[in-house]
DNA sequence: TCTGGGGTCCTTCAACGT
DNA sequence: TCTGACGTTGAAGGACCC
């Protein structure tokens, strides 16, 4: 998908088409999640520090990341992949490798073609967003096919062209090459995917090591072929934060990694899984980051023992001077824990009680919506609930029907009363403690069009590749 | 007002068992 | 009994991706 969440920003706050949108936290350390189009044309893009974006691009909207929604999207295209073929494999919200060969798509260029074009026209149909299509043999090259068609277009790179296309290329262009690689690789007087080449595999290896190495020459060849994995099991599951300001204070350190392994937990359960090492991460005031981990004997998901050993860890970590980020995480997941084996009677009467009482101590409605950044909602403090009011999200007034949160501050919160399908809308201020103005549900972009058939192409061959493959037989 | 959050994979080193 | 080779695991860190 293109510019994804500023898009579906876009599409779903019509005064904000044509217009530039920056999508990421909005605190003082927040970063750039996406950028749209026309945001990036002030030199705006992602893994940017907001203060920097600001700086350029004065005038854009700044707006909160809503996953709700972009999940949404995001099932909605895989379900029109998923009807190209059954070996999809996303690699992220927005972006999936569709094995064609496998959904019985002729291997020929005009077939691929025509799929890729109708899939880009489904996509537009059902979520009203654009997306791009890279074609190829392989999925390294359908991914660099895609990057080359955005914004909104189909590349197709013909069998037997690939080194000639590839050649000329920075070698930041293959995937797995970033800043650290690609000046080492540089130090070593390569610059270009030919020269990669020409180096030879033995001079990658020694100088990147054998797995990187290896890999990075095979692709400069144009010979890195993996198969396209439909199912990937997960291997970690982690939460982390950034604090606004550093924390110095020892006692609340220890008291958000609590938090933090509570939160960690309630999502390894919903994931149905538990796990056996306990990490811990650190980031200190000077941006250094360290890990502390701890395998047990066997998994778990019992909050009370993750919080106890990231306890254990942190006893370990000296955080005078004040930490930036706190993390916890869990790793050799299973399906099982440690007590199921034995001891599921006790569980019944003693450990029931406990999950329930400490997951939330803020009580049991944050099972709609948990941690969801930016939401609405009262800080864990003590003392009346102030409502903050996040920009980007949305909002319903008993009056004036469903808007979305334009800015606030001092008090007030200002509105802007617009839907996915009308007109750009008129713009309110409220006070924030209004009982007339609550937190709504997204609204869908497209209208739903309720009686199946009725739009001609929706549904006929849909999908979406940003990149696929077909492998050669 | 530099540098998010949630992941994956790889490398290195040490400890341990065979 | 000592030593070395080798594989496995765990711990820590780094690079990368979206």
């Amino acid at each position: 998908m293109d510019a994804f969440y500023a898009s579906a920003e876009q599409a779903a706050k019509p005064s904000l088409r044509g217009k530039a949108v920056v999508v990421g936290g909005l605190g003082p350390r927040g970063v750039v999640a996406t950028a749209s189009y026309e945001a990036r044309r002030f030199g705006v893009h992602s893994a940017m520090p907001m203060g920097q974006a600001r700086r350029l691009a004065p005038n854009a909207a700044y707006l909160v990341p809503r996953f709700g929604l972009y999940r949404e999207i995001s099932e909605q295209v895989m379900g029109l992949l998923r009807e190209l073929s059954p070996l999809v494999e996303p690699l992220s919200l927005d972006e999936a490798f569709v094995d064609l060969e496998a959904g019985g798509v002729a291997d020929d260029e005009a077939s691929a073609r025509a799929v890729g074009e109708r899939l880009r026209a489904d996509i537009k149909a059902v979520t009203g967003l654009t997306a791009s299509v890279g074609l190829a043999a392989s999925k390294m090259l359908a991914k660099i096919a895609s990057e080359e068609a955005k914004p909104d277009g189909l590349r197709l790179i013909a069998p037997g062209t690939e080194r000639a296309l590839l050649g000329p290329m920075s070698v930041r262009t293959l995937p797995g090459v970033g800043p650290a690689t690609g000046d080492h690789l540089r130090r070593a007087g390569i610059t270009t995917v030919e020269e990669i080449a020409e180096a030879g595999e033995d001079e990658l290896v020694r100088l990147l090591g054998k797995a990187h190495g290896g890999s990075l020459y095979a692709m400069a060849l144009a010979r890195y072929e993996r198969p396209v994995v439909a199912e990937r099991d997960t291997k970690s599951v982690s939460v982390e934060d950034t604090y606004d300001v550093d924390i110095h204070d020892r006692v609340r350190v220890r008291g958000e990694v609590a938090r933090l392994a509570d939160r960690c937990v309630q999502r390894l359960r919903a994931a149905g899984h538990s796990g056996r090492t306990i990490v811990l991460k650190v980031r200190r005031f000077d941006f250094s980051t360290l890990t502390r981990s701890e395998t047990l004997r066997g998994p778990t998901d019992d909050p009370g023992v993750v919080r106890e050993a990231a306890a254990r860890l942190l006893e370990s970590v000296d955080t005078t001077g004040g930490v930036r980020l706190l993390g916890v995480g869990v790793t050799g997941l299973a399906d099982y824990t440690q007590e199921d084996l034995f001891a599921q009677a006790a569980a019944d009467a003693g450990a029931s009680g406990e999950v329930q009482a400490e997951s939330d101590a803020g009580g049991e409605a944050e099972g709609a919506s948990p941690g969801e950044p930016g939401e609405v909602g009262a800080e864990e403090s003590a003392g009346p609930v102030e409502r903050r009011w996040a920009a980007g999200l949305d909002v319903r007034h008993a009056e004036f029907g469903h808007g979305w949160v334009q800015g606030s501050g001092l008090g007030r919160v200002t509105v802007r009363f617009e839907t996915p399908g009308s007109e750009p809308g008129r713009v309110r201020t409220f006070r924030t403690d209004d009982p007339l103005l609550e937190p709504a549900e997204p609204l869908p972009l497209v209208e739903r069009p309720g009686r199946a058939g009725e739009l001609p192409a929706v549904g006929e061959a849909p999908s979406r590749v940003e990149g696929e493959e077909v492998v050669p037989g």
